[in-house]
DNA sequence: GGTTAGCACTCTGTGTGGTAGAGTGCTAGC
DNA sequence: GCTAGCACTCTACCACACAGAGTGCTAACC
């Protein structure tokens, strides 16, 4: 789509796109055509900026709030900035260096990482950060139990052999005792234990495992397969998240309703359950502007995101999430930084054959 | 305290703050004594409003913001009200059905209940509400896992007969196998099961108990036991809140400092753990004023509390936060219908013996 | 003593011009 | 294709005034 307005932007224009926005995102206010020359070697007089910034409006990636204002950017430029202008630099020696050295300074869990890294990424982006604990992609079921609620409803708790812990409640027929209900959790978790979900699905179709047990067991089975699915795929992921007062102090989330948006995000965060499945298989990081992905409700928020480490064993994203009018270059090579140096954390950390770990509840 | 000013403090004063406090908390806005007058039959003129106005000045429990504008309350004028004055009449018969008919539009887990307590709340008092998950008294060990993550780190997870979960990461001094630990687990498995932390205390200090057992074991016991005295403190309760954009569209919240100080009390919660476990185990509705007990994190800020549950077994905290300004009569019915509302639910639908669940992480 | 009418006084909020200046688009010339 | 110059537009700000909201005080009244 962008293609279509390649041909007939110039490579001046680009460089004036860039400088808008560069100086948009750390002024948030319209950029003009005066500022762009006096402060950057163009040149060329402002004159000409203005015929260029004329046709980017045209374009589409500009526009201007008023006339006689200057000039912001719009999410078709940001997004055209982000593909085509943008170099993320590596953040520099001495910011690496006082990152390591919080994670160094105390010895920590995993899930203790995690929020410091969302802490530290908020910080220095200046926006809310997320990031989530890592945890294995492939899960083998290590437990579960099966505990008697009331008539009809059972409890199931399934702990992973990488920590990870899923509840969920089971409506039954009919009236089952603990006793009834432990000794057919002992005989699946003997059968079971260090199975992945299919394993577990594939199980349950052998005609002789299911014989002279108790008629729930199916249904059973099949929870815990689902959940540890669901485990797989990082869709009940706790999301930690920081720094919201840094976005809710931009101006541009004073109005009331862009504040409920942002808070609908962190409250609930449904949004995201889509989302980060999707990340945790990709490489690279991902930058969604405004509405791109998520209608409405992200309307003048932009995310970037990653995730970080082990391959397949075990895995989380993180990202920075900000007004549209968001340093992209600088959050993405935070976000990048981030992520590289949580994954190398955990190469260190866990070595153990299955590498894994949950969050931790407390502590 | 308030026992020095009551005795000059006349029936018409207390009357003249009850309408300020009522006044100022529906219309944010200073109050004249003109108006006291005009809205009230007061029978009085408004120069003698004004002539009491200014002894409750006096006093400590209003104040002016500036010469020439009506009178505000101040912090020690609402507790003043709140510990004297405010008489909570029951919710309306309608609202208390249109809430319970929320609740028994689907058939619900407990944790949902209380997700949806909170929204409730939030809604009804237009403020933030908070909630968390009921969760057993007297949690007995139902069965935990040790497992080998690294070099000296070992995950424990345990499970209480309520459904609970808890996690907790352990450093030993040596390496052991996974065979090892799960051979360690299996054995004080079998001795442990339903015991709670304090009979676990007790089972290591038997002399004859930890012979021909690997060595780790007492530092895994006195974890477990440490684990399980946590989760019965409710110190790592999960707490679910909802409706935060309520209070910070209150014009008091504006204010940067203010807003930050509110999402770091629902972004990291700390200050909770400690007043949580100590609402937890008293009956009836607390109210805690500005920074009367949390300090200056909480200026500008109160809170209505309560527990709900099911006598020892299975109790839970909610409430809401809001400014100062706030309902507090209609906060405190709501908060206390809210309360019975969610212990006769638990009541009709755990009745096990044992009586228990947590949150649960997935659904 | 308690109550009240009246009034002077204070402070805020709002409106009104008026103006400086920021920034543009356009034109004409280089 | 670039630029100097200029007319035009719109905003932001300031100064000022002023209406009105609300008080405290005083003197009179019951």
């Amino acid at each position: 789509m962008e293609q279509l307005h390649d041909y007939n932007i110039s490579d001046r224009q680009r460089q004036i796109l860039s400088i808008i926005i560069e100086e948009y995102v750390s002024h948030a206010r319209p950029v003009a055509s005066e500022q762009i020359v006096s402060s950057y070697q163009l040149n060329v007089s402002s004159a000409t900026v203005r015929n260029d910034m004329a046709e980017l409006e045209r374009a589409g990636l500009i526009v201007q709030p008023h006339t006689s204002a200057g000039r912001v950017p719009s999410e078709r430029g940001y997004r055209y900035f982000v593909e085509n202008l943008m170099r993320p630099k590596a953040l520099p020696q001495d910011e690496q260096r006082k990152i390591r050295h919080q994670f160094h300074q105390v010895e920590m869990e995993a899930d203790e990482w995690v929020r410091l890294a969302a802490s530290i990424l908020s910080r220095t982006v200046h926006s809310a950060a997320l990031a989530t604990a890592p945890r294995s992609t492939a899960v083998r079921l290590k437990h579960f139990e099966l505990l008697a609620i009331s008539d009809s409803r059972i409890m199931l708790v399934l702990v992973g052999h990488d920590g990870t812990v899923a509840q969920q409640m089971l409506h039954v027929d009919q009236d089952w005792s603990q006793e009834e209900l432990s000794a057919l959790a002992n005989h699946l978790n003997a059968a079971l234990s260090g199975k992945t979900s299919t394993e577990i699905e594939a199980w349950v179709n052998e005609p002789d495992n299911l014989q002279s047990i108790l008629t729930i067991a199916p249904s059973v089975l099949v929870t815990l397969s689902t959940m540890l699915a669901k485990l797989e795929r990082h869709e009940t992921a706790e999301i930690y998240h920081e720094g919201l007062a840094n976005i809710l102090n931009q101006p541009e989330f004073r109005q009331p309703e862009r504040m409920q948006q942002i808070l609908d995000l962190f409250e609930h965060g449904h949004v995201w359950t889509s989302i980060i499945p999707s990340i945790i298989h990709r490489d690279g990081v991902q930058i969604i502007i405004g509405d791109e992905a998520m209608g409405e409700s992200m309307r003048a928020c932009s995310v970037v995101l990653a995730r970080y480490g082990l391959g397949e064993h075990l895995a989380g994203v993180l990202g920075v999430v900000g007004p549209t009018r968001m340093p992209y270059s600088r959050s993405v090579s935070s976000v990048r930084y981030m992520s590289q140096l949580l994954s190398d954390l955990l190469q260190k950390s866990y070595n153990s054959p299955f590498s894994g770990q949950g969050e931790t509840q407390s502590e």
